[in-house]
DNA sequence: GACAGAAATGTGAGCGATCACATTTTCGAG
DNA sequence: CTCGAAAATGTGATCGCTCACATTTCTGTC
């Protein structure tokens, strides 16, 4: 490979001459920057990104790390971003890794940094994920998609709080009175979030507040879930804190013979492309994981360029309705426990 | 920050010695070793991966490129192969593009190896991006999970070919004579393989054989093909390439209320988490993707160790049995083509 | 304790760019 | 023309490391 000495010898400059071509100073006359072109065009040359990095101290590369399995919502998020950082110029440098271990993740955070980063962004909601960084002393910016305000300003997030209150409140207009939460693990802070919301709607509202049952994102847990709440009583609607656990929910009550939305109202949360299809299509909460993504450069490319943090950025989710929910007494309502399948 | 200078200095030796220690050389007496690494510690020092890929030329980095929407798919795999990289001491930089366009990737891959990137991977089954790798004259190894063979020895797969057939002759097998195949995009390679292989079965058992209707992987796409599906004759299976459609379809019978698997049994392909709990449960081709992205890691790392490209690694997805096939017969088949609802 | 050979350590150059500053060239005004 | 300021270009140091080779310090043997 051709370096800067080889193209600034071959068109008869010197090697600063052609960098200030490279950097586009105009300070550089056109005919002689014509000839350094067709130098650097004759030489297929490209200029070394270590080399400038060494001694501009800017790699131009930003750590992206992102734990647990490859959700819908995450990985969404994590190509909004590629894509952003990619339009403003810079690489990322991924390191995915399907646990939350607080010691894998501050070994991906020191390869990066070694690797001299110029920032760090964070995907994940799990409270171990963030309180591995929460306190950590770095020399760069990070940035977590993290909705429940525990990272102070450092963070980009769509309120999943607003989005637990809008599903609620549709159940509860829809004239639902008993509405049980199906939560996401306890591990989580978006879960935490949204059983928020769906504790602030039912309050405000003087409605009975049963303990939830918590699943672990998956169908099988929704599943699962929906029996254990069918076994605990009373209800005509559930708010499952997202898609997939809706999933699990709509198969069980299916199982039962038990129909969607007559008997029971479900909404869901996420929108993944999944939903608009479930049997019946699932009334849920959208979030724009793109634009959250995009909107994570954003702010990074604020504070890379010398601003503070500000307010954490907060977007809102809305509610897409479908045929999972429907007034109550659509159906008959289900006044007595129901027995597991024996 | 600190520097090997500063190490060397407070440990009393020279700055050759310190890079001996940190590339564990063991022509380090065990007591310099033991001063160098305290003083280490006690500066924080981490050694500039910049400056050290500048001069040995070698930057443990792989470039990733993938294009398309973050589906379950490609979104495992890639996880599998951060994971594998990490592990073996790679970093990963991702390129990733919600669009295949040949521009955006030759862009994408420039950038990639002006940073020196080792070698590079593509996530991508559609042609175009394929087709935009092919002849590429490149420094570095370029490796595609593609299974069409058409990357000759630079590709780990899994058989998508063996996958249809296996979905196929289950059908088939089930009694089905008229087995449908809603296909994916005509710009995938590997929708061209499942058809392939699907047209196999068909053809060694000497099935009729009707034009598939094509999808673009989509739900939605699941559900307008499976209406052109009805409006086109008579069938008792569906064999849809992959499990979105298949639910999109799955959506579409019902609406009709034409019972699966009574009348028309269906196979997906790949067994995303959510088939499982499909209604009915999605007996379909279940890929391992983590292992896929492992594998990519391990054959990319025989060629960075000087070995030569070998055969092209496949691997074989395996049938899983749920409820959406039975055998023929089980309800009544459809005879007549079902008109569109009005 | 002298010596050779091995083991341990040190020295200076160089990777390929940018930076700070020095030097030369150009251009317009008097 | 001459002069001086502005524009254009050049020079050498430097970023933080590894490489190649030089030098010093240990060993063990006689």
């Amino acid at each position: 490979m051709a370096n800067i000495t080889d193209v600034a010898r071959l068109a008869g400059v010197s090697h600063q001459t052609v960098s200030r071509v490279l950097n586009n100073e105009n300070t550089v006359r056109p005919s002689t920057k014509a000839r350094v072109e067709a130098a650097i065009a004759e030489l297929h040359y490209r200029p070394s990104m270590v080399a400038r990095a060494l001694v501009t101290r800017k790699t131009r590369t930003i750590g992206l790390i992102s734990t647990g399995n490859p959700l819908y919502g995450p990985s969404s998020t994590a190509l909004g971003f590629n894509e952003a950082a990619r339009e403003a110029g810079y690489q990322v440098t991924s390191a995915s890794m399907s646990t939350s271990d607080r010691g894998a993740i501050l070994e991906a955070i020191d390869v990066l940094v070694a690797q001299n980063v110029e920032a760090l962004v964070l995907i994940a909601s799990d409270v171990a994920s963030i309180e591995a960084v929460q306190d950590l002393e770095l020399q760069v910016p990070l940035i977590t998609a993290e909705s429940s305000g525990r990272m102070g300003g450092h963070s980009v997030s769509i309120d999943q709080f607003r989005g637990a209150e809008l599903a609620t409140s549709y159940l509860a207009d829809l004239g639902h009175r008993r509405i049980v939460h199906l939560a996401g693990p306890s591990t989580s802070l978006d879960a935490a979030e949204r059983e928020r919301g769906w504790r602030s709607v039912l309050a405000s509202r003087g409605l009975e507040t049963r303990e939830p049952v918590a699943g672990d994102w998956s169908p099988e847990s929704g599943y699962a879930a929906a029996e254990r709440l069918l076994g605990g009583g009373d209800f005509t609607a559930i708010f499952a804190a997202n898609d997939q656990m809706a999933l699990g929910v709509l198969h069980a009550l299916s199982d039962r013979g038990l129909p969607v939305p007559g008997r029971i109202s479900i909404v869901g949360f996420d929108d993944i492309p999944e939903a608009a299809h479930f049997i019946p299509p699932l009334t849920t909460v959208r979030q724009d994981f793109g634009e959250l993504g995009r909107r994570i450069m954003e702010s990074l490319l604020e504070v890379l360029r010398g601003q503070e943090f500000g307010e954490p950025v907060r977007t809102e989710p809305r509610l897409i309705e479908r045929a999972s929910a429907a007034p109550v007494g659509a159906g008959r309502a289900v006044t007595q426990p129901i027995a597991p399948p024996t």
